[in-house]
DNA sequence: TAAGTATAATTGTACATACAATTGAATCAG
DNA sequence: CTGATTCAATTGTATGTACAATTATACTTA
């Protein structure tokens, strides 16, 4: 029997399941005509009109077709073309730094998963970031990768919210929104200024700068493991090391703190840069100045920029795994698009030191 | 009166209709509640079942969303995304060369024409473009922007006249399809070739090599231009000095040519790169085998990518507006989205040499 | 043969009725 | 004040009936 009538699921909707399995197990195949409605209420025992509202339904869904006077037909192409397969990314600016890597990580991840990525640049700006998402949530996306702004946590919360509301999932990439349930991709920027910093201390340095900015809560943990590391060493580090600000990057900035820690004495032997286009910053004003890296001062960076840093300045920096962050943002998306929601999902990927010749060991200092 | 009971469209459908225009003319606003049931039954004369059908297909088409017990209500966006508003991108890969400054360029033009870009890397295959492009064309795109492939021109055409065959408009960006009539946004590669060479031989230089792919017009062209500029000069190229390949670029095959050029008894002063990744290679082996830029060798690029050219190794090149070509490319592909067809639409911009510090002048040779 | 016409099958429209399920809000109990 | 319970409004499900509109087919007529 098709139908039960003691079931707590509707009749029309056991039709309806009914009838879609036949016609996805291909007992009705396309361009068949299904049983005439008059002939669907001997089978099923229901009233027409409980008949027609299932029918209704897959004719809305596109399983079937209806034609006056002729039956009710399968349709031939149970093409869905709604069905969603676009995602959005948003990312600071596709120009810069790491996000090409990622975008691609993501890129070759979704195309593997039959999905399309539409791109946003936010510029790490929060009115950017919102702009983007009314337009995402318009193109109608299935889930979002969101790489958070310069803003405050709670501003680029809204924009998960504003996703969540139209049940559309966000996984984050690199940053993370600390002290919330927002799912993640990151990588250990802990460990990594940590490793970064006693690598220096390794190699003879007590004196090492550091410069980043605060408003990214990677660079507040590279950060931190630079602290802990100096800790460890029971180095105690001078304000006069230590350039944070809490703006975006500029290089304009970056060359003015260059100047600084350049020049005043060169307390320091050592600069740990916050990533790698800082790192870069520093280096051309060091060419500038005159001083020669790592001969005269030894510079690490964050990133592992490719090529520069690997054929053209020879940067010692910490390797991120950034497509493959891209990639797994993508696997995590997915599972949540497709309904896994067990529990949070979170990576943080390890990064791993790439020594090159930017430092130089000192002598017992 | 609402319902005409006369009329031979069927009541259900006029109620429908007045609903509908309701909606669009504001009079029920999104998040609005539409009178209930009962009332429209008062309201209308018409059974509740009447009702329920007509509201039923607003429901479908978006209108309107039923909420139990609550009542129906106006939906927030009358948007069903059916307007299409998304483009696609078909760039080599965005990880390299100029394609992030190019995919902002289109992306920022996109963005101000409410469109949204789906990007794909083809990696200059035609396979993937084939790929991308059949995705591009189940996501209803209204339009792409193409950088055509490492293959035969007669390939990329395919990839163009898929799209074309669905009405969707294409528009070249940076490279061509010579002899066809597909619309373009290039710059002036042969002046530029022409440019950086006579540079080179005003420097002093007659003895220049070259290094490029001939698998891509611009390459191919600023090759034109080189041999333009020497012909005009009077110089006539030794084949030791001209290094072609007809293979993607890969910095193994650029390495093993950096050697040949750099080895060979170094008839070279000089070295025009295809493209400032091309310089990079050359640069970086130069700087293994112990070869000084400029003193020992000069060397000029083609794009001036950022920041590395500008700020890490100095590279004069010739500056290529690829921004501003994304942002044309758009420009003009929005024209063909609405049906502009005023003959073909092509543009070529003008780039202008950056003279930075890879070439030294030579005195009288 | 060609054009018009009747026929019957099937979906389309319309109405009246009844009860179920859901859930915001009011009410009540502790 | 908090938590449980009840109430009532509204949509959801289901049935039975009736007639309309459409149109492939067969039949009729000029």
């Amino acid at each position: 029997m098709i139908i039960d009538r003691n079931s707590p699921v509707p009749q029309y909707f056991q039709l309806q399941t009914w009838l879609r399995e036949q016609i996805e197990q291909g007992v009705f195949k396309p361009e068949d005509k299904i049983p005439t409605e008059e002939e669907l209420v001997q089978i099923t025992g229901l009233a027409r009109a409980t008949i027609r509202q299932a029918i209704g339904n897959l004719v809305n869904m596109g399983y079937l077709t209806r034609k006056r006077r002729l039956g009710t037909f399968v349709t031939r192409r149970t093409n869905l073309s709604n069905h969603r397969n676009i995602i959005g990314v948003l990312v600071p600016d596709i120009r810069s730094g790491y996000t090409p890597e990622l975008a691609r990580g993501v890129e070759d991840a979704a195309a593997n998963n039959k999905l399309s990525t539409i791109l946003c640049n936010t510029d790490d700006l929060f009115i950017k970031a919102a702009f983007h998402t009314e337009r995402l949530i318009e193109s109608n996306v299935c889930g979002v990768i969101f790489v958070p702004t310069a803003a405050s946590d709670e501003k680029n919360l809204q924009i998960v919210d504003k996703f969540h509301k139209r049940d559309i999932p966000v996984v984050l990439a690199d940053r993370v929104i600390p002290d919330t349930d927002v799912d993640y991709v990151t990588t250990d920027n802990f460990n990594g200024g940590y490793q970064l910093t006693s690598y220096l201390i390794n190699k003879g340095h007590r004196k090492i700068g550091i410069t980043l900015s605060t408003l990214f809560s990677t660079e507040r943990q590279r950060y931190e493991g630079y602290r802990q590391a100096l800790a460890d060493a029971g180095i105690t580090p001078e304000s006069g090391w230590i350039k944070l600000h809490d703006g975006p990057f500029t290089e304009k900035h970056y060359q003015e703190v260059s100047k600084t820690l350049l020049s005043e004495d060169r307390k320091i032997s050592a600069i740990f840069a916050g990533h790698d286009r800082i790192a870069y910053v520093i280096y051309s004003v060091a060419q500038k100045i005159g001083i020669k890296i790592p001969v005269d001062l030894s510079i690490v960076g964050y990133d592992d920029l490719h090529p520069t840093c690997s054929h053209l300045i020879s940067l010692t920096t910490m390797h991120q795994p950034i497509y493959e962050m891209g990639q797994e943002s993508l696997k995590i998306l997915v599972s949540k698009i497709n309904g896994d929601s067990r529990g949070l999902k979170r990576l943080e990927l390890k990064s791993n030191l790439v020594e090159r010749n930017s430092v130089v060991r000192l002598k017992n200092s």
